[in-house]
RNA sequence: CGGGAUAUGGCCCAGUUUGGUAGGGCGCUUGGUUCGGGACCAAGAGGUCGCGGGUUCAAAUCCCGCUAUCCCGACCA
């Protein structure tokens, strides 16, 4: 490829709407350009890249058994209503209508349509398990796209489903396809971790995400040091922290005006955090649960539907407060309270503590578990915070964030019995599929490459990423080394290697500069090296290492370089 | 959806307070010089100042409404 012909709109400037590594690099080296909020085009070069991630998972999808189809984007909402996600996936599903009125969505996952393909096609035991998947473009009305086509709301997704006759079976294909995983992001060079992930109230008993390391990045999860759990905030469980806190004081009613919360009460009792008692009051399937956490915790709601086993969770409104605590927003309490109330683990230790009184304007001080509280349940229940203990070893966790590139999901019956899709067992009996879902989304893996390979003149992309193997920069208009690049590019590229010439009439600088900020990886360089000596400058984008060789030398080195690394 | 900010040539911005001929840098075109880390000189092309309304002799600038984009938060198989 001569430069010169290439469609690669370089920008100087630092782009105004982008505030991440990645995002401004992209838009910088002109991978990508911004349409609408959340929906991008990926130009030549970042194609070219998009083209690469794409054929790595093919390749390894493949591997493990995998076949290829493609299903559309444009779908009708009649299988949407049988599993009842045209409601549930509320207005993150990009609705339309066509022109007889009829509902339509774009699809964000494909589960549905999926099962819907196999339910008319499997019928025996025998043709299990069976593997599909896709690499197509999937639409998700985000509330807040965010950091470039990290979170976009149109964006390439690979989306493998499986489909097994038993959990046995299911659980030996989640197996092969978590290792095909770390195989892909292996082989992109990425750091990343394997956190859990919830598997929700129905169906899947296992989950995983693949996280990679970043500073940016929407997924919290927390790792222990010591022994490696990793899970998401969502998931994560802790280990019950024993703690003695002061003696037992006395139950006293105490006058709280318009106190309502952990801060307020906190500062006008001047008591710690830890010592007050926060009641939330949930409605779990239209029945009232009080639940109870200590004032430094929050409530993980996944946590609490998932004990509760509830369809539907949700806080109270003020209404339904003032029902049933006889009391405003704000004063409620466990002592007094007549529905049903379930406490974290930690509340365990409260002594002499505060909580709401069912009362306006009123608190009680002095509260401890034991002695006060009638609790139904306690049980795990808050949000795992930084330095929690590892629920497996009881060390300290670490909270960090990162990009969520890939996540595995064992669905159990949750599609295939709401869409009746059976097949016949060697008994000949009628048994729903065993499914399973895994996805992987293919531009926050370039973005992801991205945040953990930059330095200050751009990108430095990694081996199976790369765009261009070797660019060929003449640096003078000198018209021998011009030619004699040309000579190079064209025998460079007869070994197979993807080559750039540089043959734009520009500066020196600009052609490094541009050359650095894409991030091909070797610069072949002639120059005053090449007329004093007779040799040929290769220079490395990685650490900026010069190495002088005879021409003959180059087709080696390349070789050995650009196969090791 | 709550909070904050922005919108002026392809890109990055100044001009708005105090209304009076729309500016700079980068990029682009032409000619010349230059050529090892974003060169220089000269001449050019390119703008409904986000959209709609209002005030005014006169609006990028003041007023009202709307839209789009970004950031923080809430939300998110």
């Amino acid at each position: 490829m001569y430069l010169s012909k290439l469609f690669l709109p370089i920008i100087r400037e630092e782009p105004k709407d982008a505030e991440t590594i990645s995002h401004k690099l992209m838009i910088k080296a002109g991978l990508i350009r911004q349409i609408s909020s959340g929906i991008y085009t990926f130009l030549p070069l970042g194609f070219k890249i998009l083209k690469k991630v794409e054929n790595v998972i093919r390749e390894e999808m493949n591997n493990i058994g995998a076949q290829e189809l493609f299903m559309p984007a444009l779908l009708p909402r009649e299988p949407w209503d049988e599993t009842g996600r045209w409601d549930l996936y509320g207005d993150e599903l990009f609705k339309l209508k066509d022109r007889r009125e009829r509902d339509f969505c774009l699809g964000p996952t494909h589960e549905e349509i999926i099962t819907m393909i196999v339910k008319n096609t499997i019928k025996s035991y025998k043709n299990l398990p069976l593997l599909l998947y896709q690499i197509q473009t999937k639409y998700r009305d985000e509330i807040r796209p965010r950091f470039g086509i990290i979170r976009s709301r149109e964006f390439l997704m690979k989306d493998l489903y499986s489909f097994d006759e038993s959990w046995e079976s299911l659980d030996e294909t989640y197996k092969k396809i978590f290792e095909a995983y770390k195989k892909i992001f292996d082989r992109f060079d990425l750091k990343y971790y394997i956190v859990e992930a919830d598997s929700g109230a129905i169906g899947g008993k296992i989950s995983h995400e693949f996280v990679a390391e970043s500073e940016i990045g929407e997924c919290e999860f927390v790792i222990c040091p010591n022994c490696g759990y990793a899970a998401n905030i969502e998931a994560a469980k802790c280990k019950e922290i024993e703690e003695n806190i002061l003696d037992d004081g006395e139950l006293t009613l105490i006058h709280t005006p318009d106190m309502k919360k952990v801060e307020e009460v906190k500062n006008f009792l001047n008591v710690n955090e830890d010592r007050l008692l926060k009641s939330i009051l949930y409605i779990a399937d239209d029945e009232p649960i009080l639940v109870l956490v200590r004032g430094d915790d929050e409530v993980n709601e996944i946590k609490l539907k998932n004990y509760l086993k509830a369809k539907n969770l949700r806080l109270a409104d003020e209404n339904e407060i003032e029902k049933y605590t006889e009391a405003p927003l704000g004063f409620a309490g466990p002592i007094g309270f007549k529905g049903k109330i379930i406490g974290d683990l930690r509340i365990k230790y409260l002594k002499n503590g505060v909580c709401g009184a069912n009362k306006k304007d009123y608190h009680y001080k002095g509260v401890s578990f034991e002695r006060d509280l009638k609790v139904d349940e306690i049980t795990d229940l808050r949000k795992v915070k930084d330095k929690d203990l590892c629920p497996k070893c009881g060390e300290k966790m670490n909270m960090k964030i990162g990009i969520e590139l890939g996540h595995t999901f064992q669905l159990g019956t949750k599609y295939s019995e709401s869409m009746s899709a059976f097949f016949q067992d060697s008994n000949g009996e009628l048994k729903p599929f065993i499914m399973g879902c895994y996805g992987i989304g293919l531009g926050r893996i370039i973005a992801a490459t991205i945040e953990q390979n930059n330095d200050t003149k751009g990108i430095i992309w990694t081996k199976s990423l790369r765009p261009y193997d070797v660019i060929i920069i003449p640096v003078s208009v000198d018209d021998e080394i011009y030619k004699k690049g040309e000579e190079l590019y064209n025998k460079i590229k007869s070994f197979g290697y993807d080559v750039v010439f540089e043959d734009r009439d520009i500066s020196p600088g600009e052609k490094f500069k541009d050359a650095d900020l894409i991030g091909i990886p070797y610069k072949l360089i002639l120059g005053k090296t090449f007329i004093n000596e007779g040799l040929i400058e290769v220079k490395r984008r990685r650490d900026d290492k010069v190495f002088k060789m005879k021409e003959e030398e180059i087709i080696n080195f390349l070789k050995g370089e650009l196969n090791e690394s």
